[in-house]
DNA sequence: AATGAATGAGCTTTCATTCAT
DNA sequence: AATGAATGAAAGCTCATTCAT
């Protein structure tokens, strides 16, 4: 019990400091003050130390975008009002953030050049995010339905780094505008 | 002579290795040792040290891709061909790389919550891409020059990212094509 | 138990070497050579780093003047023989020690301007010998045991300063001279 | 003329920090930022760099403090009233100063176990300081000169050591009662 | 599945000094 | 008697990791 808390709790700090500050930009050390744990802990739950520990922090934000994803899409109506779900929760997300985080990809894909393995666990997420995507366009009947799930996750890494950028989710909200006079034209 | 030399030798060295491995993950003595100089010489030419030398290797690196756009925009006949071209010159600078280096602004964008400096040169690097951009829709009689310009730098940026992942230049290629399909519909 | 010793080591060495060369002239490297200890293990033993260690230096440094002056005190007959014993002490000392220390003390006190913290270690130290002395001459029935107490640490900094100057125990048997001769007076 | 203005600022600006933070706590960029002087002036008016810099400053320093009790004792009628006024005026003087700053010899004499000349300047001085004094001592009939005046050195440098614990003048105020305390008993 | 003391390589930065002009 | 660019050694400190318990 107090173990899967342990583990938890750290992936949890390590997935908020990762996307806040990077992966190269974050101690152990303060992972390990931010989730209270004691020192020695970190490798009985990551034998493999800071990369592995933020593969599984990768994964788990990975996941939790790809819930809201699919949460949002088994429910809609059609590709456009799907899509303008998604970008209108992240930006509420986002809002109620008082600093804007990276996507979790993003957050570690930078030190991919000199970790593999990190490199692989963000190809991995957005393999994810497109499959699921990719299913729901397909059942709803969309023309081209791996095209515009990469579309979609381009424009989402895009408006994601302009939040960062200016630090405010409006670039969302702006890109779901967008996809609603896309529809319309 | 040899100073403008030193200064842009060191200037080249650091944005390639920010844009490899990020802010934080590339060291100075790396730096150092890529362009050749002595230890000592980084302070004499960037007395603000680490955090100086990123703001003039990141806006340096947004130039680059400003001039892109500029001279292409120049001579394109609307906004479609335009996209297209930058999108495909990108896809073409990356697939001459051994290695893809992300987008100058994102490398250093991850490092801003802890290096404020950095997140400023990181928007002023995007305004003057979106300035670049917003002037030549105008011109060419765009009917939402703003949005139209904001839309291009997200999927720029986003393709950027999925190069990153897949280590090639292909999303370029695909957001150029889809570009298309979009001006036929 | 190596714990301590390590720890007791550590401010050995540092004691020593602060009393020679000051705060500012002595580096780190030069303790943690002097103390054969590995060079990650100070900041373990004193996570506040050179400052913490410098603090608990000077403490140290100062108990062992404090226990002296208690133990010549504590079987001294009136304020002149105690005074002298302890000046003869001293000079015995430090005709025992191959360079002249200066006080511990006064050497931490200069780089005060930079480290109130220790300025603040310092003020104890002296303030600790200040009572120590004042306990004595009030049970010996000097008349104004507050200002004697003073005297006698004024005059022995200045005849440690000599001291140093000098690098000769000299001073402190001059001023041995000098207070036999007052008390004759 | 400026030559002569240049020597004596970098002067006066090191002999005001070297007091301030010690020789090895100040740096030069520091005393040439302070003096308003040009980077590569300092080895041409002291080719012999920090070290020459530092012995002449301190011969200046010790020679205000000389030519203050030669002014103070020419006028005195005995040796109590020139040192209690010697005293007085060094308190004024710290009073007006916003940070107490070490003496002069002080200052620089923990440095002289890795910069036998700065020792051997502060000797100096400290010897010019006594000779001064014993002439005068002399000169009023004082019975044991020598004795008499190595005491007051002791007492004056004790007094500074503790303004400079406590960063006020009062020791030397307290030093000045007690001397007069000593001649009426 | 837990701990925290211990480690040494690495970090960014400042140092006093030199040298070509 | 002047300059300021250039230098590399050394500074204090943090790092991810290991290991004995």
């Amino acid at each position: 019990m107090s173990e899967i808390s342990s583990r938890e709790t750290l992936l949890r700090a390590a997935s908020r400091l990762f996307r806040l500050k990077g992966y190269d930009g974050t101690g152990l050390n303060e992972i390990l003050q931010a989730s209270g744990l004691p020192k020695g802990s970190l490798y009985h739950h990551f034998p493999g130390g800071k990369r592995e520990l933020a593969e599984a922090a990768t994964r788990t934000g990975g996941e939790a975008v790809a819930r809201l994803v699919e949460r949002v899409f088994s429910e809609a109506e059609d590709f456009t009002s799907g899509a303008v779900k998604v970008c209108e929760t992240l930006a509420d997300v986002i809002a109620h953030q008082d600093t804007v985080l990276a996507c979790p990809v993003a957050s570690i894909l930078q030190a991919g050049a000199h970790e593999p393995h990190l490199r692989a666990a963000g190809q991995e997420v957005l393999a994810s995010w497109n499959a699921c995507l990719v299913g729901h366009l397909r059942r709803l009947g969309e023309p081209a339905p791996e095209m515009a799930a990469e579309m979609l996750i381009m424009q989402m890494e895009g408006a994601w780094m302009l939040s960062l950028a200016e630090q405010d989710g409006a670039p969302f909200l702006r890109l779901a505008q967008w996809l609603e006079r896309q529809k319309a034209a």
